[in-house]
RNA sequence: GGAACGGGACGAUCGGUCGCUGCGGAAUUUAUUUUCCGUGGAGGAAAGUCCGGACUCCGCAGGGCAGGGCGUCCCGGUGCUGAAUCGGGAGGCGCAAUGUGUAAGCAUUGCGGAUGGAAAGUGCAACAGAAAGAAUACCGCUCCGGCUUGUCCGGAGUAAGGGUGAAAUGGUGGUGUAAGAGACCACCGCCCCGCGAGUAAUCAAGGGGGCAUGGCAAACCCCGCCCGGAGCAAGAUCAAAUAGGGGACGGGAGCGGCCCGCUCACGCAGACGGACUUGUUCCGCUGUACCGUUCCGGGUAGAUCGCGUAGAUAAAUGACCGAAAAUAAAACAGAAUCCGGCUUAUGAUUCCGUUUCGUCA
């Protein structure tokens, strides 16, 4: 049985801002759920390339903060290996979804690195490319 | 006690913080939004996709050929029947041990597995060996002949002995013979018939036969039985915009004809030639093209169902703190229509068996 429904952790210093718990969440609606989305972004959108994933943004004009994970079939050829990869994706990225401007659009996509990647490593991996985007909030992070 | 191999079981504890997802409830919202509470949330293989079935659509008079699959008998499980596979039992075959016997063999026990048919036909068999299929004479044995009298040559007989091989055309003993040989005899084996026993595969009293029929069918083949195709991206329902199809209603152009002559075949009609531009309400295309409104059907995007007491559709189980024998909760691995079988992968947990090593007695 996994352990993972009874187990947690302690967010003992939030790195920006000093967020109440509740608001590290990534649900459904804050996710990219259509082939289009996805194009769209591929097709306007610009890359930021790291070493455990690639980052690609387009700000728009709804106010919402939406993303998508991606992880492709070629690059991880078990289906253990996409899973791993992609929910280090989603629990990386919703530790800073309160700290990402309005109207961002995301899609990460996880490349080999991840997998043996730490998940702090990982989140610092998607700060810094945020930065590079310039879609974080406020400016010292 | 350790190690290796084979098989079976199990496949991961408790407490807490944040987060994801299905369902139910409450509040909230334009909404499928948002919030809270309760509750369910990966495997023994979920995998490979090697088999079988359910389910769905397509096809379909009947029979045969081709092609593919399966293969001893009985009982049972997967809902039933068939097939497939699994479990139990039985038969037969092979191997090993033990007993008995000079031996061949026989009996008992244990183990093994794709276990119909090798006297229907075809095909195959390395190396060795003289000879490998209605085979064969290398050595040897026996007899006969020769002259060069030898460790000789030639001919005939012979499958008892040697040698080769995975396998050499029944075994042992005797009779017999020039030497031998089922040539003949006894016993054993084998083949044919089969009283009788058993649901059956099959066993088998007794009788007959000198003995014929080597192996491989996971080679073709023969015999018996079974088999339509595609697959949940199956398939079903709803259905925007655009384009196109059909119906109804309303509006509604535009174009042509009109007379005379002559010829073919009397008239009508038509063809040919020449003229004419008329009807505020002539005739034909025609209530047609086209325009507008509205309805219908197909159908794309999209949505829902199929779909489950886990269950989505960019696809849910994660991050990580503490506790104990422990630095570490671990290896293989992540449900995608469902069920059953098979195969493969795997742990530092545990049980059994085999082999092997070490120590002690």
């Amino acid at each position: 049985m996994p352990k993972d429904r009874n187990s947690g952790q302690q967010f003992d210093q939030p790195r920006c801002g000093s967020e109440a718990g509740g608001q590290y969440r990534f649900a459904r609606s804050h996710r990219l759920r259509k082939n289009k989305e996805f194009r769209k972004i591929y097709e306007g959108g610009r890359n930021y390339p790291a070493r455990s994933m690639v980052l690609w943004m387009l700000p728009s004009e709804e106010p919402a903060v939406k993303a998508g994970v991606v992880a492709s079939r070629r690059m991880f050829r078990r289906a253990v290996d996409r899973n791993r990869a992609k929910r280090l994706l989603r629990e990386s990225l919703r530790h800073v979804m309160p700290e990402l401007k309005p109207g961002t659009r995301l899609v990460m996509i996880a490349r080999r690195g991840i997998l043996n990647t730490p998940p702090d490593e990982i989140a610092k991996d998607l700060r810094w490319l945020l930065r590079r985007a310039g879609v974080l909030l406020c400016a010292e992070c």
